[in-house]
DNA sequence: CCCCTGACCCTAA
DNA sequence: GTTAGGGCCAGGG
């Protein structure tokens, strides 16, 4: 392992599916809070090309990751990524709308204090997203 | 090396 | 409540 060049074994992608990992069952987040929990702060839309790196089907609860605004997000080359990821979040409870709307502010994940402790002591070393 | 696009976010109208 | 525009970083042609 150690392959930085390879996408999905990049420390990057890595950070990302831990703390997507983290989220509980039932519960969402937003693209822009997965990268700021992982120290790299703006950095949302690299959230969204490491999970599309990701080899599906996954481990990875990708379908608890949703928009800021409360909508699925739509994956360019899968189609039926948006229809999977409806039914998963449904099955835990979520209800989706058929345009993609959920309700983001019931279900939001509130991660541990400690976390966000972390976070923050390892953000001041932690450049952002760019690889170093 | 320049240009364009992308599973986004924020602000303004 | 919604839609439109600009900005953000990274990858591919």
């Amino acid at each position: 392992m150690a392959k930085e060049a390879t996408g999905v074994d990049a420390p990057f992608d890595r950070r990302v599916y831990a703390m997507v990992a983290r989220i509980p069952h039932g519960q969402l987040a937003t693209y822009g809070q997965i990268a700021e929990l992982i120290g790299a702060w703006g950095c949302a839309r690299q959230v969204g090309w490491a999970l599309r790196r990701l080899h599906l089907p996954s481990e990875v609860p990708w379908h608890r990751v949703v928009n800021a605004q409360g909508r699925i997000a739509m994956s360019p080359g899968r189609e039926g990524s948006d229809w999977m990821q409806r039914e998963l979040l449904m099955a835990e409870g979520i209800p989706v709308a058929v345009d993609g709307r959920l309700p983001l502010a019931r279900h939001r994940w509130h991660p541990p204090l400690a976390l966000l402790m972390a976070v923050a002591s390892s953000a001041a070393c932690e450049p952002s997203c760019t690889k170093g």
